[in-house]
DNA sequence: CTTGGTTTCTACAACGTTGTAAGCAACGAT
DNA sequence: ATCGTTGCTTACAACGTTGTAGAAACCAAG
């Protein structure tokens, strides 16, 4: 039922070797062999078999991306454009879901089918420039956020002046007591470290005192998360007058939150996100934003990937930043 | 810099199948020929090539997902079950976007990475059964609606039945105007068939004569689209009390429509969905919507994938329910 | 009809792994 | 001492593909 170079080889009077040239596309095969030899590949339906195709030639054509999660609409997003960037190199794309715990994620980076997958992009969240630093041999790229230098390619987004950016906003919309949702103290939080002191660079640029009890930590960057911080701030009583989330599903929560509690937005509470994702363009209020540049993360990671492949191992690591922009909506208009 | 066995086998002073022996968990080798060959594998960190291990083998551990589109919120839960009862199988999933059209459809079906994957779970948009006919070999299981019986294995919700029920609902809140948003004509329309049946069958049910000026088209499912197909709606002057949206993405976005035009929600326009994603848990308000038991599909097309790798290849195709519930939430209590 | 150069094709040996069959100890039973 | 038996190990041959090197066929020009 499956056949072989072989079975089409003998079907049309050549050599093996003869019709894995017609099939790669080698130059000098005479027409009329190569017509023999296609007409024999279309009635036996032949495909190459990959896997040792890339025995011989060490290259498997695809890319592995790890991602904490999938259902998490900013990765989902991002794993779209990754799909579309990698087919445009030809590389198929392997999914791969972390959990976005430390000892998954060192599995992944190191792991995921070895020899199946010719580089890795990765968007780690708990792993550091020191795990990473274990890892050689795997052509990788890291996504997301700057792990101090480390030893790969990186993909960034500012974090840090777009969190101060969108602050800013807020101040300027004649807010003082502006919240932060999405703190974390575990090392797993270095996007959130840098959103924080972005929010807090802005707070100082505008002569506004840091206040520790206008700080919400967030375990984890769901809804539910969004909404439990919300509803925990409402309920110190310190009222905040607008609330900068880390990220937009930690907003859509904040809403939800405000929403039951009875408050206006923005009239009340203004609220901003991070990340732009979908839902954000049609929830209600929609929602205030950092818009990062996701096709372009996600095709200056498939090139950065692409030169790593084919570039003397030695090449230091690049790191490069994707731009982002505020997308002003209902929320905090 | 990478290993082979047969680096490890002279370092541990053994042959080479001694290694893979204790590499594949033999039960006859010496524990202190384990032991040897173990530091050996350690030292020089070595990792199986899975490429050469499946040539040798003819399985390669991966299945693929194909789904029209990752971002969109049903197929990105779906894809995390999907990935998690495969990982309970010792199998990778390699995630396939197809974009939804036909001839992606037909090359994912047929393609993708021939021999790189052991089976593949299909939610297929355009495919008819004819199409799939063509492509035996490659064991299927397809997701999602009913494809008359087609020539593979199938996990399916009860589409007709869910919507019959969900707007049965409607009806028992005392709506009698009742909308239904998503319907196609394209042969790519089979949820949407299915759907408008479930819904003109309640409408029968409860006496209410169906009215052709109630149901709007949506050429895709997504929230932009169900946005526009409210504003038409509204626009018209056929004043619906109830909208039964095809699936959630669609009533999201509807829900910001009738948001825009003044309306409440229930009160004035109660809504409802299909699929129970994340958001409509924290839309404002939140939405009511048919929960098909995501988890439950994507471990019964595991389950079929699996029986299917070793059964018989005559065994008759089997067709699986999978079980839904409504979830009653705020925009239609 | 040779010569030399090109084009077209082929045989062979890898790539790294595992299944098969067989070899070699060491053991207890005859 | 001899014969299985059992436990451990190994040599060899595949899996299906492509790179290398070279043979065969062709062609143009002498």
């Amino acid at each position: 039922m499956r056949h072989r170079l072989k079975d089409v080889a003998e079907r049309a009077g050549v050599s093996v070797k003869t019709v894995s040239n017609v099939v790669n596309g080698y130059q000098h095969v005479r027409a009329d062999t190569r017509a023999r030899v296609e007409a024999a590949i279309a009635e036996l339906n032949y495909r190459p078999n990959l896997s040792a195709r890339n025995l011989r030639k060490g290259r498997t054509g695809v890319i592995a991306l790890a991602v904490p999660e999938l259902d998490i609409p900013y990765f989902a997003e991002l794993a779209r454009h990754v799909v579309t960037a990698a087919a445009e190199h030809g590389w198929t794309v392997l999914i791969d879901q972390t959990g976005g715990g430390p000892e998954q994620e060192r599995k992944a980076a190191s792991g995921i089918g070895d020899h199946m997958i010719d580089g890795l992009i990765f968007s780690p969240l708990a792993l550091t420039a020191d795990d990473l630093a274990g890892l050689d041999g795997m052509p990788m790229v890291l996504l997301g956020e700057r792990v101090d230098h480390g030893p790969a390619d990186h993909v960034v987004v500012d974090n840090v002046a777009a969190a101060r950016e969108i602050t800013a906003h807020l101040v300027g919309l004649g807010r003082r007591r502006i919240a932060a949702i999405g703190s974390q103290r575990t090392p797993e939080g270095a996007s959130a470290r840098l959103r924080l002191a972005g929010y807090t660079a802005a707070l100082a640029d505008a002569g506004i005192a840091y206040d520790e009890r206008l700080v919400a930590p967030a375990p984890a960057w769901h809804r539910a998360d969004g909404a439990a911080a919300m509803r925990h701030l409402l309920s110190t009583g310190v009222r905040p007058d607008a609330v900068f989330c880390f990220n937009d599903t930690l907003a859509l929560g904040a809403l939800r939150a405000l929403h039951e509690a009875g408050l206006r937005v923005p009239d009340d509470v203004a609220v901003a996100g991070f990340d732009d994702i979908e839902d954000g363009r049609f929830s209600i209020p929609t929602l205030s934003t950092v818009a990062p540049d996701k096709e372009r993360i996600a095709r200056l990671a498939v090139e950065l990937l692409a030169n790593r492949l084919t570039a003397d191992p030695e090449t230091p690591p690049r790191e490069l930043v994707a731009p982002h922009r505020l997308a002003l909506r209902e929320s905090a208009p």
